[in-house]
DNA sequence: CCCCATTTGTCCGTATGTATC
DNA sequence: CGATACATACGGACAAATGGG
């Protein structure tokens, strides 16, 4: 027997949150459909995502395309996860503010993952690189520090 | 007939680049070592990269190990590719430099999908958010701008 | 201009490892 | 210890875009 389609696309027709159809990619909708709910509160810091393979079942995807989802809201900061734990919905910590020095250049970027692992810096967090006067380079957690003139 | 490890793995433990025994996982083996030819210079901005599958069969690894390194350097802004076309080495823009205000607040995240579209920001770049003291927000890509102090 | 091989992008299914519960 | 669940990896399949003949 020779199927023209999945079975997961033939459900995913009659979805809503995950069109065949839709120009975006199965993965997108799903991490859009998840970032909405984050951001208008529904799932809030803390809560508890069901697993990947219930996730999948209900939007009618596989396992590796709500991976792919899960991959892009973890590197965007709103969630977290570990192997065999569950997927936690991330809030975000309250940053300190620093004063940008006279002379200074400030600039922002991806970490290197060398400054990822020293700073304990999270994926999808950049980072401030304050360019001092004298020369001196230092760089800040974007998910930690603020800057304001002094 | 059944292998207890799959081809690639037999290739893979012969190189230096990518180690089955390393703790690191093939994809950011991969990732790094080609991170570093970029910081290097010994891939220069404009180079053009193998194709994947060529890639893959030097790395020793499979199509979609390399698949997932590039998403990785492309989230990072090191590379830009597209559907049938070369994976180039990006070379990175010149920033303009903005005064931040007295009383503002600056602030640095990774954009929202709606702010990467309305700016044309490419994946990887994270935004500057200026939040004025009349609490007027605006925000800046953070590959083409750079603040300082008045 | 059309045809076709190449290449990237996406998706799926599966298998395995490993940490957590 | 067993069940659960996330992380990684591979291979096949297809779509879409590119580029050369």
């Amino acid at each position: 027997v020779q199927l023209y389609c999945s079975p997961g696309a033939l459900v995913r027709c009659l979805l809503v949150a995950v069109n065949s159809f839709s120009t975006q990619p199965a993965y997108l909708q799903v991490a859009d459909d998840l970032r909405r709910q984050i951001s208008s509160g529904e799932l809030a810091p803390g809560a508890k995502l069901p697993p990947y393979a219930r996730l999948a079942s209900s939007y009618g995807v596989g396992i590796g395309t709500v991976t792919k989802a899960m991959q892009i809201l973890r590197d965007a900061g709103l969630i977290e996860s570990g192997t065999g734990g569950p997927t936690y919905i991330r809030d975000r910590p309250a940053r300190k503010t620093a004063v940008l020095r006279p002379g200074s250049t400030l600039v922002t970027r991806m970490p290197t993952p060398a400054e990822r692992e020293a700073h304990a810096i999270e994926p999808g967090v950049p980072v401030f690189e304050v360019c001092e006067a004298s020369g001196g380079i230092t760089v800040y957690p974007g998910d930690r520090w603020a800057f304001t003139t002094g």
